[in-house]
DNA sequence: ACACTTTTTGACGAAATGTCAATTAATCAG
DNA sequence: CTGATTAATTGACATTTCGTCAAAAAGTGT
């Protein structure tokens, strides 16, 4: 994952956070996340239990930035195709992001698959009612008496959820296969335009 | 919430477990499950510390066990009308299932709403996917090329997390209306039958 | 090679954990 | 009602974790 913005050209800073997060994902395969303490990060970063202090507060401070940091992941790369036609196209946005995940699975696996570390969760549930809101038109909800903001619940809740059976599954279907099925369950009727013929 | 099942009659440890559990979830209300100590929780029950460990291991313990009774009783819920056609209408169990949800509103905002407590929310998936396979058929999802596991995936998922947003939003909607909602979002198809007519 | 920053070390009190044994209090059966 | 049983309280204990020191060691960049 990347490291957030900035300026910190101390590659001995950048060091022992790479070791601290790596130390963290690498503990959350093996327990869960309260049974993980400051001293447990440390001693599996090869580094003094101070030292965790002199970059996070606690653990969910550094839980918090880690999410950032994701979320920072997510949306670049899922603005890299953010053109074309977002959701009803199998190969725009969404191909980009379940590309995005998968090419990053050992640490999305722990993070929103098995292990459930609410903030991540939240975060990325945040991500996408966002991009799912900018791209949505009222037009087919409105003639079928679908209210906007339960179909904005309802939709990155669908795309997040399966994403994460998906990752829990360990990725059973290929991002593009996932991606066209999405298509098909969120918009079943630009779907089928010859279905009847 | 139910006192799971069985023969315990000593109303003391009725008493004493009603008191944890109520004070469990108030703290819920004011604070992330991370502060949350068993002091803090005997003091808010005013029963002793020492009591806790009487009845529960730790904490996680206290959550794995009231989590199973939350399934008792929203499988209970779900139950009552599971003779009906039960997704595609909206009065059968979607509406007793967000009934039951509304009555019992304080807890369940805590627990899936706002604070994010993981156990409750996979058990309470778990619910969801299980009865909605129940009800699944595939001759729809066939033809539209959708594979069953990924519905079942997003129908869970879907169900779950605008259950989730509702309750952040403090229940906007009545049971009723968002049964509506859902019954036109999962099939759209089956909904609209005059539409072009 | 020197000034500056980061990390380590050893240490501290405070709080939380989990578990005792002994005492007090409540409940149930006869 | 009473005695036996079960549950809850009390005070105490060693252990772990927490968060924070100040001082020393190690590293970085100019």
């Amino acid at each position: 994952m990347s490291e957030s913005t900035g300026k910190r050209t101390d590659p001995r800073v950048l060091r022992t956070r790479q070791l601290l997060k790596n130390a963290l994902v690498e503990l959350l395969q093996e327990m869960s996340l309260d049974k993980i303490t400051v001293n447990k990060i440390a001693e599996r970063a090869t580094i003094n239990r101070v030292t965790f202090y002199l970059h996070y507060r606690d653990i969910p401070d550094m839980l918090e930035k880690m999410a950032e940091e994701m979320v920072v992941d997510v949306e670049r790369a899922m603005d890299r195709k953010s053109k074309e036609q977002p959701w009803n196209s199998s190969d725009g946005i969404l191909l980009e992001l379940l590309e995005h995940i998968a090419s990053n699975a050992e640490f999305y696996k722990v993070i929103i698959g098995s292990r459930r570390v609410p903030i991540f969760h939240e975060r990325l549930r945040d991500v996408f009612t966002r991009k799912i809101g900018e791209g949505m038109t009222d037009k087919g909800l409105n003639e079928r008496g679908i209210q906007q903001d339960v179909a904005l619940w309802f939709g990155s809740a669908a795309l997040l959820g399966t994403i994460a059976s998906w990752l829990r599954s360990d990725l059973p279907y290929s991002p593009q296969f996932l991606a066209r099925q999405f298509v098909l369950l969120l918009r079943p009727d630009d779907i089928r335009p010859e279905e009847k013929a």
